[in-house]
DNA sequence: ATCCCTGCAAATCGTTTGCAAGAGC
DNA sequence: GCTCTTGCAAACGATTTGCAGGGAT
């Protein structure tokens, strides 16, 4: 869908500078730095490899903040949490990607990636009622990939 | 789907045995303890739920061993991690699932659940196609819930 | 006798928080 | 000046591991 062009990009900023601004927070020079390097990031990434990206740029955010600033782009809607029954968090970034799911690997973790198809609207409605304001959604699915597969049972 | 009769775990049991058998590892006390626990448990659960419950039968097996046994049945594919992008992570067996989805709040992470309406069978042909077996789903909402929501903006 | 299992206590690791100094409005 | 931000170090909580004793085969 969107590339991943100056203009997706300003429009995130200025949803999250949106978002900033209603919460009463600033757009500080941590956020920037972090914004900034999640937009440059593609496909999944944790915490830990914002940190070390940072590092290596010589950019000054320490651990504590990229934790901080990655729950504030989580809050405004700019990435969102990979469901991944691991350990680290994942997260992506909403902008660039179509939405999509994942199927994963009970045995090597390994998963598939596959497009979304708006079905999960149905659910919308449900969620509402219950006062549960959406941000997004993931469907997971569980099995064993074509590889695993063959190796035996 | 399948009851959990005595049939159904009798064959995750002999799933078990057949896993442990083939790892060179024991059907010991500790696993007849926490496969037969994890048997009784309804819905997900957590390592920690497991610990209390054998402590409160007076079932002895500490921390460490649930985190094992744990481990040998995620191995064994009798249990499977469930989604949540939470510290603690959730099992639920798959034998005696009834398919269902979270929505969790990125703030308490405290979670709705709601059920499956099979729309997500769509799905099933590009992962078939793909070579990947499914053993179930879970559709992941993630949001702000009305109770965090009401706190403030 | 050997190998596996288990509990204890200590270690790990990702993530969070208290606090005091610094920066922006 | 008040408020938000940040880094540091310490705290935290779930999970893991080293090790020594006990059991099973």
């Amino acid at each position: 869908m969107g590339k991943s062009n100056a203009h997706t990009i300003d429009r995130e900023r200025a949803r999250f500078s949106g978002f900033l601004a209603k919460s009463g927070k600033r757009v500080s020079q941590g956020r920037e730095v972090i914004f900034n390097q999640v937009m440059r990031s593609h496909g999944h990434f944790t915490a830990e490899e914002l940190v070390k990206a940072c590092a290596q740029k010589k950019l000054d955010v320490s651990r504590p903040t990229v934790f901080r600033v990655l729950h504030d782009l989580l809050e405004a809607g700019i990435i969102r949490e990979t469901a991944f029954g691991d350990k680290h968090r994942h997260f992506e970034h909403v902008y660039d990607e179509k939405p999509h799911h994942h199927a994963q690997c009970v045995r090597c973790h390994g998963f598939i990636e596959f497009p979304d198809r708006k079905e999960d609207e149905v659910y919308h409605p449900f969620l509402e009622k219950q006062g549960f304001k959406i941000l997004g959604h993931e469907m997971h699915f569980y099995g064993i990939c074509k590889a695993c597969g063959n190796k035996e049972s």
